[in-house]
DNA sequence: ACATTATATTCGCCTATCCGGATATATTGA
DNA sequence: TCAATATATCCGGATAGGCGAATATAATGT
């Protein structure tokens, strides 16, 4: 339904995380980093966008990787072309910078595939 | 902020409540007859909506008309443009077929004006 | 001033959701 | 099979949000 998608997107940690997962794609411990939050929350998060069904995973051996998901229906387009406005604004603006530094660094970083 | 936005609508019943406010204006006994809701349950509600910036309201006289906001964000356009687009869909489709139902016999109603 | 009507707010109670440490599961490579 | 890594789920406790009856506020007409 329509509302567990708002509910999906109550909280501003997870439109922000969905945010950054337009057009490409993220594994968990990437999104620990930039979000800086516990494995336990940041999973939790991706659970429930998935249970909503604004995002897709996909397993590659240890990882897991979610990306925004394509919608059919034309009303749900809309709203992900609503997610897309957003990149324009703060705080996601500033998230999407914080996203492209680290990922320039990945190889340094705690999650080394 | 955008997730006050979400969560205003992350309830159904606002949802509802908000794809009526597209192109008129409802008072609060409007809405009670047609959702079926106390008056109390009904007037929180908007305020929710109101506070989230996603209504405006204007008394007259006794009654206080509630209509969807007039955005100026260009990505706000988009969310109400997502609304506009559910009218389409169930179950807002058939709230708007009960509310223009209730319009036309409004003389018999216990909110006469 | 007072009764009536419409709306907003308060109140107590209940349910849903959030958080993050701890634990379970899955995958990989030695 | 075992250690290491990534992710998911469980758990207890805290916070937020829901409901509708009761009460307060506002406007109207007599």
């Amino acid at each position: 339904m329509i509302d567990e998608k708002f509910k999906a997107l109550s909280q501003l940690v997870r439109v922000r995380t969905a945010v950054m997962l337009i057009d490409r794609e993220l594994c968990v411990c990437d999104l620990m980093e930039v979000l800086s939050l516990p494995q336990s929350t940041v999973s939790r998060h991706m659970s429930r966008l998935k249970a909503a069904g604004l995002v897709s995973d996909r397993r590659d051996g240890k990882w897991v990787y979610y990306r925004l998901a394509e919608l059919s229906d034309e009303c749900q387009k809309g709203l992900i072309g609503f997610l897309r406005c957003l990149r324009e604004q703060e705080p996601f603006s500033r998230d999407l910078g914080r996203l492209s530094e680290y990922l320039k660094q990945k190889e340094t970083s705690r999650c080394e595939r």
